[in-house]
DNA sequence: AGGTGTCCTTACCGCATGGTAAGCACGCTC
DNA sequence: GAGCGTGCTTACCATGCGGTAAGGACACCT
């Protein structure tokens, strides 16, 4: 029979590794699925006997990102309590989740790039929600004085998500234009930019100095 | 004899452009020299009568991209006057290079992940030194108290860069994410967030943003 | 012991790919 | 008009691709 669960052997789950790598490294049509099998150590129909087809692996793959934040995303915004914080969490867990492993984010640019329609629809149907309910903090935290009064929330939230995936997507190459160990740098700054073009600096300088030296 | 000039003939302008729009809609791997061939209206051996090799002619096509920055930035730079008025011009130039034709952008993210070690070489190459000349005048635009004191300008100037090519690569995606025609929303966001994150707000209240305070 | 299903192998297939060989038509120079 | 280089054609080639066929090793159930 064929298992509608997934059946979890390790095979399995080690193709699922390899062909994100890979897939984020070379691109879906620069990976073969021979190289797949090699970074496994089995064969190719070996892989293709857990998977029905390459496209098939690709969503496999897809399924594995989207699937965390599925997960995260209704933990992380009913966790956290005022506007801010909603902010700083999604934000904070955003960063970390590419962080954690860029080929995440390599993988998704590639698909934004190389389907575009198929990206559109999934954004229409299953992101939308979630951009549109951090957009709606936002205009909360906007009414409440708290950000400033030009920020367009959904435009914003849209380019904010866009600038951490390309930056994760291209540390490595962003650390070439600077010396030496360049990542903090740049994280700090990417958390600098959001923050500083979603929070007027006066309210902001209060809030986050408030908050950091009073816990002290 | 091969031509160390650029011949210039109709079919080799036209391969470049076909290239450049197949290259950054499905790939460099994505894409069959036939394909290119196809969209040209001659046979495949016709386009390799023009370029040696299909890897010539992604480079053709780079060149393209890239010379018209070699040739840009200069003007640019020394045509505007002060620190801020550099940064409009060099921002908006940017903008408009890649709003005039979203496939560059598309070309140079799919470049930047496809080859990230030659990318790399680039930047450290012949990028690099007009990022360090565009964050020298933020420096200097900091110096005088135009912008915010915890602006990294070397990150920064990465990091906005990294939105524009994103934001234009990924632009018929981003507008699945609100309603109607909302490029010029997230054009004006684009611009806001860049100028929001660099000029504190009261620095610059003859320019755009005043209205927080005394609109509402 | 025999049956059965899972996981993986070797061997193979049809096809598309990047690239080459050889030659043809045209325009130029002498 | 002979010679020749340029720009292109048709015909072809070796390779690597995604995917299939068929069967073996093994575990587990009856």
């Amino acid at each position: 029979m064929v298992a509608s669960r997934a059946p979890d052997t390790d095979v399995r789950v080690a193709t699922l590794s390899a062909a994100m790598r890979l897939f984020a490294a070379h691109g879906f049509e620069g990976t073969a699925l021979q190289d797949i099998a090699d970074a496994v150590g089995v064969t190719k129909p070996a892989i293709l006997h857990h998977f029905p087809s390459k496209e098939h692996m690709r969503q496999a793959v897809l399924d594995v990102i989207l699937s965390h934040w599925n997960e995260a995303l209704p933990r992380l915004l009913l966790a956290a309590t005022a506007g801010d914080d909603r902010f700083d969490a999604v934000f904070g867990e955003t960063c970390r989740f590419f962080a954690t492993d860029p080929d995440r984010a390599r993988m998704l640019m590639r698909e934004a790039l190389d389907r575009p329609a198929e990206v559109r629809k999934l954004l229409r149907g299953s992101v939308r929600p979630w951009f549109a309910a951090v957009a709606g903090y936002i205009r909360s935290g906007k009414e409440k004085g708290l950000h400033y009064a030009t920020v367009d929330e959904e435009a914003y939230v849209v380019h904010i998500l866009l600038l951490v995936l390309a930056a994760a997507a291209a540390a490595p190459l962003a650390s070439a234009a600077l010396d030496g160990d360049a990542r903090p740098r740049f994280e700090r700054e990417l958390a600098r930019i959001a923050h500083a073009s979603l929070f007027p600096p006066s309210s902001d300088a209060e809030r986050t100095v408030r908050k950091r030296k009073s816990q002290r």
